[in-house]
DNA sequence: GCCAACGTTGGC
DNA sequence: GCCAACGTTGGC
């Protein structure tokens, strides 16, 4: 089991859209190293899901109910033919009671080396499991 | 709205 | 294969 984070513009796509769609494909990612990270991630796997530009914060969890397969929002092609992106299917889980922003993970010894603080443009990046305990716990306490 | 950081593109 | 130019992202 691995943890991950995905990114959104609430204006685009918010947690409470994936609420309502209960399940949505992760379509749009345009970036190797972020698609890299999907075609790792494997059914069961929980997605903190972060709210960039407004709000900057981690506010729900969703879990990877199908692992990757080709983008249909994207019609280019590797060298070797097949679909250059990938996509994941999430569903939502929840909604965290308190989002944890980012300047909160900033203030967080144990967290303030995550991928989000180092590599801030990373669209799906992942998490560890002690981060993920960490940003839990803190989210219901 | 600005700008720094980063990834990608394309000329050489 | 290098690197300058350019576009995009995202924090502030």
């Amino acid at each position: 089991m691995s943890y991950w984070l995905i990114k959104s513009e609430p204006d685009t796509f918010s947690l409470s859209d994936l609420k309502k769609q209960k399940t949505s494909m992760w379509e749009g990612v345009r970036n190797y190293q972020a698609r890299n990270n999907l075609q790792a991630m494997k059914k069961g796997d929980l997605c903190l899901f972060y709210h960039s530009n407004i709000g900057k914060e981690i506010v729900g969890i969703a879990e990877v109910v199908k692992e990757h397969y080709p983008d249909p929002t994207s019609t280019e092609k590797a060298a070797d033919g097949t679909p250059k992106w990938s996509t994941v299917s999430v569903k939502f889980i929840s909604e965290l009671k308190r989002p944890i922003t980012l300047e909160k993970i900033k203030q967080t010894t144990s967290l303030k080396d995550m991928v989000l603080v180092k590599s801030s443009r990373l669209s799906v990046q992942p998490v560890k499991a002690s981060e993920y305990k960490t940003i839990v716990k803190m989210s219901e306490a």
